[in-house]
DNA sequence: GGAAGATTGTTGTTGACGACAACAATTGCT
DNA sequence: AGCAATTGTTGTCGTCAACAACAATCTTCC
């Protein structure tokens, strides 16, 4: 543990390019290397390309964003996995972790460990189900109901950084659009 | 090698779920399990509180997409990193490891082992530069680029089903707000 | 011109994560 | 009762980001 903070400035605001509109046609099959003016010009290289693939973007996207989210709440040392499944047991107490795993869309192998550091941090706590004695029943501690309001302020704070970047209507209209994954 | 191909069905589809307007108002300390209503309705959750986060529906999408555009490069064997790295050498002959690396927001350590795979497939070429002999200057071979034709037809048809899913014009206003990442 | 520092490619380690397989305990079905 | 399915758990494998260290090479500065 202890690992986490990461948040070594990672955060490089050299993106927003402009596009420019010349395409240089690369097919060239020069094999010669393109003498000596490729070397410093390694900043404004423009993909091209790239520009028009979704899974470009929202990969990049999801790096920065969840850059963002593990520095915002670093000082409590929450990732957000573990954040989706506190949120998840606070909001429906006394699910199995089968029901979690299924909801959340992470494997319950997965949800194994999760909860295991969650649970040793005194913030969930497996309750043997008396209906059916395979499963737990999870439940946050009252440890980890104060720490998830905390969670959701600094979560709020994340996602204020998100509204700065991308625009505020933007972020709601991406909402919007990808409400079919929520 | 030969284990990309796990274009196993893992892309279910049981997303997209209706959001019931009931809010549970989850509160209730009450430890005892929900007597026996709690294991049937394992299907309508409602994880509420992380609807409005903006980093969990990104992270969904970003599985689903990644995992589409595996399976549609299924048959070529390539993946969205390797597609990405050939995409610009592609466009940027002559480019230096460094530069690629820093283009595409992924470390060079990385980028090695990216390269000895796509160069054992004769895809690509590391040149040795002249004028900088610690770098070597990235090209793609003539096999690599008649592949990379073939990839972008495929990768193509991918974005097609992206759009199939979120809807063309949500598409591109989702690639106009993340234009910023690209 | 030569020493000190930076850069480039490389190797290796760590940790988070998704996918999968196997297993014991328990439940459900018939 | 017997057999299939489910639940939690353990373990393995591969991907990936983040670091650290290193040799070879360039750059800078005295």
């Amino acid at each position: 543990m202890a690992r986490n903070s990461q948040a070594g400035g990672t955060a490089r605001s050299r993106i927003a390019r402009s596009r420019a509109g010349t395409r240089p046609r690369p097919g060239r099959t020069r094999s010669g290397n393109g003498s000596a003016h490729n070397d410093l010009l390694n900043d404004e290289i423009g993909l091209d390309a790239l520009a028009g693939h979704a899974g470009y973007a929202v990969r990049r996207f999801q790096i920065w964003i969840f850059q963002d989210f593990i520095r915002t709440l670093a000082a409590v040392d929450i990732r957000p996995t573990q954040y989706s499944v506190m949120t998840v047991i606070g909001a429906n107490p006394g699910l199995s972790q089968m029901a979690v795993a299924k909801r959340l869309g992470i494997e319950r192998a997965r949800l194994v460990h999760l909860l295991d550091s969650l649970e040793h941090r005194d913030l969930v706590s497996r309750i043997k189900s008396a209906t059916d004695r395979r499963s737990h029943a999870l439940h946050l501690t009252a440890q980890g109901r104060t720490a998830l309001a905390q969670f959701k302020r600094l979560a709020a704070e994340h996602e204020r950084h998100v509204a700065e970047k991308i625009g505020k209507e933007n972020r709601e209209r991406l909402l919007q659009i990808l409400s079919a994954f929520t």
